[in-house]
DNA sequence: CTAATATGGGCGTATATACACCTTTTTCGC
DNA sequence: GCGAAAAAGGTGTATATACGCCCATATTAG
């Protein structure tokens, strides 16, 4: 049974995820993109134009985080944010000419600091972590879910 | 080699860190305490009155991070910012007994969220993980550090 | 068809995160 | 001892994160 704050999976998870933040962000720094902007834009590229909800359940960030981080995106034009035909509630995301070709210019730093995380901490520890981490964001959490799918 | 995004390991780590998060602070709520502010707290009880930098190292946080995470917790009376006898330059962050009475109230939620995400991941994959994540933080990927302990 | 409910998003507020630049104090080389 | 370099922190700015509450639109129960 763990029972001391030092195993906490939550800070562990934290922690880590700010110091290979700042990895990737160093890489990421002469794009002009943050970590999280270059995952957006990525996502809309590899998926297409996306609602804000669906993104935001894409990239598990909450709705409203969602849409403030698309927003200096808008500004600078990498990103376009419209209507939805079949639903006046909803709002698509695209990716703009522009964002793609930014999104191609970052494509090499990510590719040197994706690199360079391989290299230090070894591939296959990598491929496990990864693994790993998906199963956690898999993970339901939820004190009232308790059903399978239907 | 890995040259697909969707193998990007900083996306990884922070969408599984924002999904225990948001696990851990939805316990943690009843106690007045966030995720981080738990975590601060534990550090100095667990290793005494810290200076800022040496806090910030330990939670591997950027200095001016720590700094500001620190404000609201002075503000609420559960740490008092000292200078420091030895160096006039640095503050020392001490836990006050307000401080250490609102981390005993939160241990008992912060276990329940420690004891979901284990029965939900599996104690020994947990086990693995944090393990993956400590030799992550332990990773140097400074371009520049280039030497071996001297 | 209408009333209740569910869904998509926005906004206010608060904390979390880090970089660039600045000041103060300490340490170090000589 | 003195001047340069290093170290401890703070501030300004910008993004990241999420909760509670709100509005508009869509769906569903009857």
């Amino acid at each position: 049974m763990t029972i001391e704050t030092q195993d906490c999976n939550c800070f562990a998870l934290r922690s880590a995820a700010r110091h290979v933040t700042q990895l990737y962000d160093q890489f990421l720094a002469s794009s002009g993109l943050r970590a999280t902007q270059f995952s957006i834009l990525a996502k809309l590229r590899r998926l297409g134009p996306l609602t804000i909800n669906e993104l935001a359940k894409n990239m598990v960030t909450d709705r409203t985080t969602l849409g403030r981080n698309v927003q200096p995106l808008e500004r600078d034009g990498w990103i376009k944010i419209e209507p939805t035909a079949s639903d006046r509630r909803a709002k698509t995301l695209h990716l703009t000419k522009s964002g793609e070709q930014r999104l191609q210019a970052a494509l090499k730093a990510w590719s040197q600091a994706q690199a360079k995380f391989e290299t230090e901490f070894g591939p296959k520890r990598a491929a496990e972590l990864r693994a790993l981490l998906r199963s956690v964001v898999a993970s339901e959490f939820d004190p009232a879910a308790q059903m399978p799918a239907h």
